[in-house]
DNA sequence: AGAGTATATACGTGTCAAGATATATACACA
DNA sequence: TGTGTATATATCTTGACACGTATATACTCT
């Protein structure tokens, strides 16, 4: 409606479990809407819509097969989540077998509830920078 | 009020520029909410709020100090954001000097509008998987 | 042309988050 | 004790977003 297009960021993007899911989707191979559909249980609509919002913001691109739209992953945009998360790699920096775990979750792709429960807790880590006299 | 509490994802924590802007902040040392509300030209109660958000998230921890509360970081739920982020990088893998426009970023630190413009662009990349039979 | 398939879009609705203002709480110091 | 400082929280308003339903558009095949 408005001239002036809502330019959202990355991170708001991907903020979004279902696109997350479309993303993660799209690593293996190109899709079109209709498997994506069928893949992660969302309604047509919904789908478009995320892939609209992914489209514009240029994590995918789509090629027109007859009635069909395959859309496949364009990552360069995540390039600036990576880069923000730079400075913080050094704080764990040590070892990551958070990927491992990831990819386990990354198998059953299928997150379409809203809210999921994740418990990942703070255990201390090599802790710089100390408050001073925060006693009592 | 409710009981249940809503918990969100660290995808969701990061999605705000605000809450970004603080765990940046937080990289360099600790701390004090005042600090941060003068650094990042915020009200109190939005820093407060925000930082709330963050420490129930886990991603700062606080430690008291006389009247001030000294926040200070702590990036290990960001491992997850990172993992996911792991199966993308075989795309781009190549080169990224992305980290390094990140860092120019990061030392003006100060985006506190609601909308910021950003600009990064799609270039071509190593197309994997391509549509077939895509002419018209 | 007509029917079926595939995808996009228009609306209406409910939910939720962010910010502002006002106020409560906690501590220090005179 | 009273005052000033530092931070948290309550409440209200506003706007954005996600989803569902209905519909439009585009293409294929007979």
């Amino acid at each position: 409606m408005a001239y002036i297009k809502r330019v959202e960021s990355v991170f708001e993007i991907i903020a979004e479990s279902n696109r997350r899911a479309i993303l993660g989707l799209l690593v293996s191979s190109q899709q079109s809407v209709g498997q994506i559909e069928r893949r992660l249980r969302m309604t047509q609509p919904t789908v478009s819509k995320h892939l609209r919002v992914l489209r514009e913001a240029g994590l995918v691109e789509s090629t027109v097969d007859a009635q069909r739209r395959l859309y496949r992953l364009n990552p360069e945009p995540l390039q600036e989540v990576d880069a923000w998360l730079a400075p913080f790699r050094h704080f764990w920096s040590a070892h990551v077998d958070a990927l491992e775990r990831h990819l386990d979750r990354m198998a059953q792709i299928n997150p379409p509830a809203k809210k999921k429960p994740k418990a990942a807790k703070a255990r201390p880590v090599p802790n710089r920078a100390r408050p001073k006299g925060a006693a009592r």
